[in-house]
DNA sequence: CGAAGAATTGAGGTTAATCAACGAGGGTGG
DNA sequence: CCACCCTCGTTGATTAACCTCAATTCTTCG
């Protein structure tokens, strides 16, 4: 869902551009003016938040189609770092914020987004080392972009991200992740062999540990 | 903020109505297909999912001007239960979410309740259980709704929710949330007698102790 | 007064964190 | 090309935090 190609919707703001970035750098950061909002084309990105201690908690993993940069006040509340290569769309604050039409584009993704933040809440909140990790290889396996294989009891996902940042966004240590993963290997559940990031899941066993169902 | 009482707003939604409701009572249930969208006039909700075993996450305490029954398809994704007397204004499903300034409005809303949802996500995921209890207090003193005595040393809240729902919103158990209060209450930092809720709250010792700051 | 719900506190168990060691790639520089 | 280093992942041993189970007190309400 693009704000520029839907073509319903009136009004589009002339400043709008696209911007790029490569993996695994700094999109936004903590306290930033606020400038713009941007949308995602193309790649991930994960939103996250540090403790002055440095404790990081990554609550959103954003793909095409997500929306970051918003605020209520002027400042961004939060970091955004890229996954992969991505491409944005951003759009001026001032033009964006005073358009009626752009609002209320913004309204459905942030539903959708407010939506995938309750959840997340549940998982932070009430679940087990490994239910959170079966919930993250099915939230990996259900992401738009990966429309390949649903139904079939075997696919195969690439996992981007480190186990480190997989544990910030689980409310878990790297270790207690890795230990989950192993578990679940053994189990005959995921399959991998290289570090790369492929990996086959076996769907309808690892969906039941998910604590969800 | 209100939406039927912002003037500049055009073209305000025929199908607004008043709706009350007695503390302690279901006011929408997951699953149930979404009719209206709510706006608090008065009291307080609390946001709730509960996983098939009986495990409940309670992520969102909203006070006058949340808004909750917002929804990306067309069913609620979670629980509201009134926490106190609640007067609401209910706008119907329909009409609402083809106005274009009612989604411009509501847009407003959710981009503050993201911003709550991502602190809790902190909270959830990387906070020890005194820092969690510690914030929640805080967040307490903080509401829109307690803007007596910013400033001073010492402030009296009223906790409303019982030691359960306190665990439910945190993640933890009660009697962790108990062990908490009793700890804190050891060291002087929060005082009370009676179970009635009201509790002396010292914040220049409390802050510190929340993990943010 | 008795009963029911809420809060507190204690003892003991379990889960995940912490501390630590090791191995497997991947990149860099000699 | 190979040696080295660095990051990442895995695994083990131990510790600490929180959960579970249980008993007791406090409070409210019929």
């Amino acid at each position: 869902m693009s704000y520029l190609s839907e073509p319903t919707v009136a009004g589009s703001p002339s400043s709008a551009r696209s911007v790029d970035f490569p993996p695994r750098v700094t999109i936004i950061d903590e306290g930033e003016p606020a400038r713009a909002i941007y949308q995602i084309v193309s790649g991930n990105v994960m939103i996250s938040k540090l403790l002055p201690d440095g404790r990081r908690q990554i609550f959103e993993l954003l793909g095409p189609g997500g929306i970051f940069g918003v605020t209520p006040n002027g400042h961004h509340d939060s970091v955004a770092e890229s996954l992969t290569d991505v491409r944005l769309t951003a759009f001026d604050k001032g033009p964006a914020e005073n358009s009626l039409s752009f609002n209320s584009f913004m309204a459905e993704l942030l539903k959708i987004q407010i939506c995938a933040l309750h959840e997340h809440a549940v998982l932070l909140g009430r679940k087990s080392a490994v239910e959170r990790v079966a919930s993250y290889i099915m939230e990996l396996i259900e992401a738009p972009s990966h429309q390949a294989g649903i139904g079939s009891d075997s696919v195969t996902v690439r996992v981007l991200m480190t186990r480190s940042e997989i544990a910030d966004y689980l409310g878990l240590t790297l270790e207690t992740v890795s230990r989950a993963f192993s578990q679940l290997k053994r189990s005959d559940i995921i399959a991998y062999e290289r570090h790369d990031g492929l990996m086959q899941v076996h769907i309808k066993r690892l969906r039941p540990l998910t604590g969800t169902y």
